[in-house]
DNA sequence: GAAGCCCGCTTGGTTAGTCAAGTGCACCAA
DNA sequence: TTGGTGCACTTGACTAACCAAGCGGGCTTC
């Protein structure tokens, strides 16, 4: 028995057409060689080299002009593979691995705004975990985690021991359900008086408040999470294609 | 001669399987009828069926299981079409269509942090056009863009006028270059003395500010735009798919 | 009754060929 | 010289057919 992995022809030509623009062969702005003369150089059917150019250019390595060829664009300045969105690795970090505190982890009446992310009547119960993440030693970010009570109720999220997963896997399997997208929503405010001491940072200091709400493929809300930030210590970075 | 445009028959089907979605004929979780049923309906050759399904795998619509077949998850939480990207936004908004008062266009001195987004030595020359921009008579925003003065001078960026066109338009031109993606900062600060007088709000306010930094496909910056919004005015939305 | 094999279903990948539509150049005629 | 025609080359869309691989149920066999 063999367990070879031979990928598909047509991933093979996406793998090499990449690595000759990488390589300065095919420079940027120049000519891709026509399908008939791919066909001709890697012996593949038309199909074939049109599937790989298809997703190079749905990537952006190349464009493609009817009547005049594929012409080449160079590596995407923005690459594909996850970038680092505020929200998404809240919900994937987990307490043991930052060096975090656990301040609370237990049932409250949900706050007005929370009530509304998560689709709940004003003050229904939620549990609530808070956490004071500290780096270098010194306190520099406060995040909480809201998850309806009728969810968390009998399940590790609502126990002081840390979490030894993200949170994401915790509702996920509480819950039944796929975590597919997050709605994040930023805001900057000054920090209430919990913030400040535990911050340590004056009445009048600007905050970054990030409210990501993690719903199923329905748009169905099941968690938020908040992040309260010092403006200046932190940064939010995010890059996207302008179309 | 006629101009009638008949879609191609893959977009054809991805409309009509769309709309069966929608309608609740295909149910979410339910099983699609496979490529071969859809065939003998549609009477097309089965490539055609593959590429419409996975046009609507790639948009979320459905998901694909080797063996079992592909199972409706429903209309996309996400539309794919474009979200409202903060900096994108600031990119293509016009002068003339805000209710907007331009403090200030013409040449200064690259502020570090501005510099350092458009890759130019300190106190380099830029071209800095500042506006004011009004909510029901209430000032909401500032919004200042930068250009290095090399690619601004002796364009309509640098002169009193109200720009008609979207800032992009201007910068593409003048630079003769297409901007293809946005680098975005986004942090909390107090405000500056120009800017408590300006938006007319305390010393200790929040402000948000965001920095849109719009570059090229070879990731080289043409452009800043910076905006700063009263926290308690104002809140950035965002949503993506999680994985 | 249980284990294992086989077959029919599904999707994934590939081929060879057709026709249509857009682009640019060479050639020819006025 | 100028204008138009036609051809060669490009990508876009589509067809019919084939084999491979994953899944599950039914049948056979022990």
């Amino acid at each position: 028995m063999s367990f070879e992995y031979t990928p598909p022809k047509y991933a093979q030509l996406i793998t090499e057409l990449e690595r000759r623009i990488d390589s300065g062969e095919y420079p940027a702005g120049s000519l891709l060689p026509s399908e008939h003369t791919l066909m001709a150089e890697f012996g593949m059917a038309r199909p074939t080299v049109v599937k790989a150019l298809g997703v190079l250019r749905d990537q952006g390595w190349i464009v493609t002009q009817q009547g005049k060829g594929r012409f080449v664009r160079g590596r995407p300045a923005i690459p594909k593979d996850q970038k680092a969105r505020t929200g998404r690795e809240l919900l994937d970090r987990t307490e043991t691995q930052a060096a975090s505190k656990l301040l609370a982890a237990g049932p409250v009446e949900a706050p007005n705004r929370i009530a509304a992310y998560l689709g709940l009547e004003q003050k229904s119960a939620v549990v609530l975990r808070k956490i004071l993440v500290e780096r270098d030693g010194e306190p520099t970010e406060i995040s909480a985690t809201w998850v309806p009570a009728t969810v968390a109720e009998g399940t590790a999220l609502a126990e002081s021991a840390d979490l030894r997963q993200g949170i994401r896997r915790y509702v996920e399997s509480a819950a039944g359900v796929s975590l597919d997208h997050i709605i994040e929503h930023i805001t900057a405010r000054n920090p209430t008086a919990e913030e400040r001491k535990l911050l340590g940072v004056k009445t009048s200091a600007a905050l970054l408040a990030v409210y990501a709400v993690a719903c199923d493929a329905t748009g169905k809300p099941w968690v938020v999470v908040e992040t309260v930030l010092p403006g200046d210590l932190h940064e939010l970075e995010d890059a996207y294609p302008i179309r």
